[in-house]
DNA sequence: AAGCATTATTTTGTATACAAAATGCTAATG
DNA sequence: CATTAGCATTTTGTATACAAAATAATGCTT
């Protein structure tokens, strides 16, 4: 790899960048996520990488691999020379994001209830198990705490965390990315519309955690699989009554 | 044609780089994924970015853009100012990755079958049907003839397109986009042994398109699931008799 | 004036240069 | 001798500079 190395080229001393310019920065991918999701960025806008520079206070070469992460998640489309734009809304993909939630979770669940299985017949069930089913406690104690202090809006966030609990509990690393890949348009899907599935919904989560602690697999995977889907009814019927913003 | 402009463009060649570096070149992640999913990087290995740099004769850009797709993929691990190294041998997860297949392309295969009986019940199927159809029976086609041959090597692509098509009769993009997710961890798996499934498993794909095509879908679900489940006996049996070189 | 070829302009893609963090090594100290 | 503080090296992270492609604008021909 030869290179003509003599540049005979002025000492660039000016090129340094303006000090404190990289101010403590919070992760762009997460800040561009969030306005996509929040929806202070509108689908179909084009993503210009300049502007994007500006806006979050970094050059470009943070932007672009960003974008490459924000593509991977469905978030951004991309094309060669072309540029990003910001994906379609969800909304018409949610049939198909309930379905894979619905499908995925159930399997998971079932595998949480094969570990504990095991821990019933005597073997160990893996390293973790117990920190990550205390978790799931602590996050049903909370919710309910949550419900009986009447403050129903932080319990999007605890519910997201259940299922990412379960899915921890299963012990199966490929779940737990493939579910995580999705949770940005799910989080997407459901930030357009204020209104959250009512509190009624959290004792399903009992339900699921009994099935799962009883070992039995079946039954675990199938509760799960209600729960989604009521979660999915829940969603639609939201969606019929007041109409969304597209 | 009045005045042949001699438009002065050759001023700046002080700092070109040199010419023809940037000779044709197919996309730095996709030889990158070729080459640990053949296995000519091991895993656990550091991927240090200048190394890939001289070793695809490109700079560090592509680079790391292309690893932060592999990394989406699951097929590389990285951590901030830590570096990537080539995630672990997919034998662990194998389990888990025929499990995630059965749940996703049996929901595929229901949902094609869905598409169908609204073709059957006079409905348009939405765009494109007749293309997928067509290709599909392509596939199964080809398929007959490569094994009246006993060119069984080139079942293992067959097979992989066979999947796809059916994902996309289903005319679902997430389900697509999930199912590419964990292709490269597919293959993968694959490639550590030489040998496949026999040709003995390509009719049953005659049997899961029946289903679809009769619109029967539970039916197309359910021989899709066993399908894929025999596929996984397989593989665990082959397991069995020769030991991977994890 | 309409359509098309050609030239500007914009935007993405990539290479180089420098800064920041982590890693490894050396040496001083208990 | 083990331990650790400090320094040097290595490696990743990011900013700037330039090249290539696409898009927009312009002018020419019919």
């Amino acid at each position: 790899m030869s290179g003509s190395q003599e540049r005979a080229r002025e000492v660039g001393r000016t090129r340094g960048p303006e000090p404190g310019a990289a101010a403590g920065r919070i992760d762009v991918s997460s800040r561009i996520r969030s306005d996509i999701i929040q929806g202070r960025i509108e689908p179909g806008t084009k993503l210009r990488e300049v502007a994007l520079a500006e806006r979050y206070e970094v050059s470009r070469i943070p932007i672009r691999e960003a974008l490459r992460s924000l593509e991977a998640e469905g978030l951004v489309e991309s094309r060669k020379y072309s540029g990003s734009i910001v994906a379609p809304s969800p909304v018409e993909d949610a049939e198909d994001l309930f379905e894979i939630r619905t499908v995925l979770e159930a399997a998971t669940a079932k595998r949480a209830a094969k570990r504990a299985s095991e821990l019933i017949a005597g073997e160990a069930p893996g390293p973790g198990w117990r920190a990550q089913r205390k978790e799931i406690s602590d996050i049903l104690d909370a919710g309910d705490i949550v419900i009986g202090q009447e403050r129903y809006e932080e319990l999007a966030v605890l519910n997201m965390r259940f299922h990412f609990a379960v899915a921890e509990l299963s012990g199966s690393l490929s779940f737990i990315s493939l579910l995580r890949q999705i949770s940005g348009k799910i989080e997407w899907l459901y930030s357009l519309n204020v209104t959250r599935r009512g509190p009624q919904a959290w004792p399903e989560h009992r339900e699921i955690i009994a099935a799962i602690d009883a070992g039995q697999q079946a039954e675990a995977a199938e509760v799960m699989a209600r729960h989604v889907r009521r979660s999915r009814d829940s969603y639609f019927a939201m969606m019929a009554e007041r109409p969304h913003a597209t």
